[in-house]
DNA sequence: TATGAATGAGTTTTCATTCAT
DNA sequence: TATGAATGAAAACTCATTCAT
């Protein structure tokens, strides 16, 4: 999958007066709907058109092709994530607090917005090459995040030293990907957010009884 | 997508004198190196043909469709895995230690064989509808072992009894899952078995440096 | 391909004062360049705007549809030739040297505007029914003037009088627009009108060395 | 326009048996037909599927993709007329008598396969890359073969040796290029071969009348 | 069982043209 | 007149699947 951006500049990426309409954002929603619901390769461009209301060809006036839209739509999303986590995050001095904070937004994010949960937890995987494309910019500041929270930590005497922070960090990723993947897949019946703090408590503390 | 099995008995369930040639194995393990390779939605079936060295035509005779040989594929290799997995964990009488080798077995099997590996990270994630399928089926038999293990542990008191072990498997899972997720995608540069130990590590003991 | 006029009269045909700014010729040769450069098919409207320096509407204010444009080149470069042609001969007395300073205007014009020669040596070529349409107009005062003159000449006794003078000039003109092609197609690196002379050496006077 | 071959041996060029049922000469056959009427450009290829009697994958099976339809049908037909033309010529010694039978050749073959002559004389100058492309090969085989004849006569005192001989060859083809265009676009309504001798008789002598 | 030639449904993408401003 | 965002029809091409051999 080659994700190549047009090279005309996307109407979101406009001033805010040549976007007022907002037919790109629109496009976007529509296509996480359409992809979470039929999966991203099963979705068909038209049907993502129809949901937001404009013609087919519209959506090649601001996404140079279906992969674009895929692109686009997790750089989108994650540049939302990423900029809220930083505003949070700085208003926290705890190093456990900022990982239960940052839990919480990622996973209250995904609750809110289940189209773009589904297409991150399963769309975003079909592809290696799309992955790895990705995983070495976005996910990349997601991860730099986390390790920079948890070696603060270890500063303090928080966590333990002797773990590697960029270990660490993958770890926990795994830990709150592996929990959102299993809330989309299991309907979202029941209440992601509430996970972020039995999760965290046995990352922190282990599942070993011998030392409580 | 559609899974539905072939009505007629697959060659690989069939007496061995009629699987002699064992052209339905030969033909999985095509489909894993071309679905590793290209993608699931991207490859194509002659070329699983090519690869098999059998006519397009043949791999119709074993399997119903092209899905069905992606999900004949992780039955094949779950079974195989589940399998194996009970026959090792019956000779080891310490939770710990099944879990240790456990993840062992899960770590080496995909080192053995990368193309599966790829197939199980990658490709079978690639829709909602596939996962949901597969995850009430063999996943759940994966989790259940991971539970039963995770309660005996809790039983002599090697665990937290106050967690729920449903929740501690998933999460348990979830971290092996990431690693191999992330060993994949790194292009399998670094040794996956290895990281058995350190990740239980921080499973059984948590990142919390108050209690050590 | 249909040609339809617009309705509406085009502004190169309105009186001065309308079409003051040029703009129908400067969409015509903008029309040229692009024609030339990807060929009829390929061009697109909107190319042909943006190196006009019009928006793409603006092409349809002077040109009913893409066609038209091809139509309309064809026109204004044919009624420029057949204009300056009438005049130069006016003042030759000699039918030969009528037939030669005729050549070097062609090949002149086409070496002064490659690009309309490019048009008019292979995109107009293009289809059967476009050729037809034209070669019962503006192609049909091009052989009359040839047929005129070589009458001319077979009335002074400079010609052979048994040739049909109507064949005789489809054979010059065939001879010239090869010389054309070949000169568009070669990339013009050779001098074209240099050419008029001896093509007409040869057409005076043939291949055979036998009357010499 | 890029002409790719297929990468696999097109059916005819296979050995008899495997081509027995000739469907790639079928679509050729329909191609050169439905380019004939519609103009390649405005040509479906579901036409030519349809007019071969085949489904549109089928013509895929055979030909890369349209251009190549166009391609095939060019070197099919140049192939067809070359050999045919050194065969005949071979029994001639005389260059004007060659010259008359090769020109004969060219224009019978034209009148036994309109479709082909439609083809050749204008869809195939659609497009200066095409052009480009053949005049390389095929085209310029053509012309060598006129040159060499034209040599020969120079040779003996048929012809004026001061001329060029390639400038000679190609005055040559533009003749009877120019006749087989003019036959096309008249609608063939007049006998193509017959003028065969008439255009080498101005071709041999000229039109000027003081040398007879 | 095995083959592989043939099928034809299905989808992305382009671009001439329109029309509200 | 001039604009250019929006439209949506249209077609090349792919490839899973079938079936006569």
């Amino acid at each position: 999958m080659q994700i190549k951006r047009k090279a005309t500049v996307r109407a979101d990426e406009l001033p805010d007066e040549k976007n007022r309409n907002g037919k790109s954002e629109a496009i976007l929603r529509a296509a996480a709907k359409v992809f979470a619901q039929s999966g991203y390769f099963n979705a068909k461009v038209s049907d993502v058109a129809r949901t937001a209301g404009v013609a087919d060809g519209t959506v090649y006036l601001y996404f140079k092709n279906k992969d674009d839209l895929l692109a686009s739509l997790f750089s989108w999303a994650m540049e939302e994530f990423l900029t809220r986590a930083r505003t949070e995050l700085a208003g926290i001095a705890n190093a456990r607090e900022k990982l239960l904070s940052f839990t919480r937004l990622h996973f209250s994010l995904f609750e809110q917005e289940r189209d773009i949960a589904i297409v991150f937890q399963v769309e975003l995987r079909q592809s290696a090459k799309f992955m790895e494309q990705f995983s070495t910019t976005y996910l990349a500041e997601y991860l730099q995040m986390l390790r920079e929270i948890i070696e603060e930590g270890q500063k303090v005497g928080l966590f333990r030293s002797a773990l590697n922070s960029k270990f660490v960090a993958k770890l926990l990723f795994g830990l709150l990907d592996e929990m959102a993947t299993n809330w989309v897949l299991s309907r979202g019946n029941h209440n992601l957010t509430a996970m972020a703090e039995p999760v965290l408590d046995v990352f922190f503390n282990g599942v070993s009884a011998n030392h409580a």
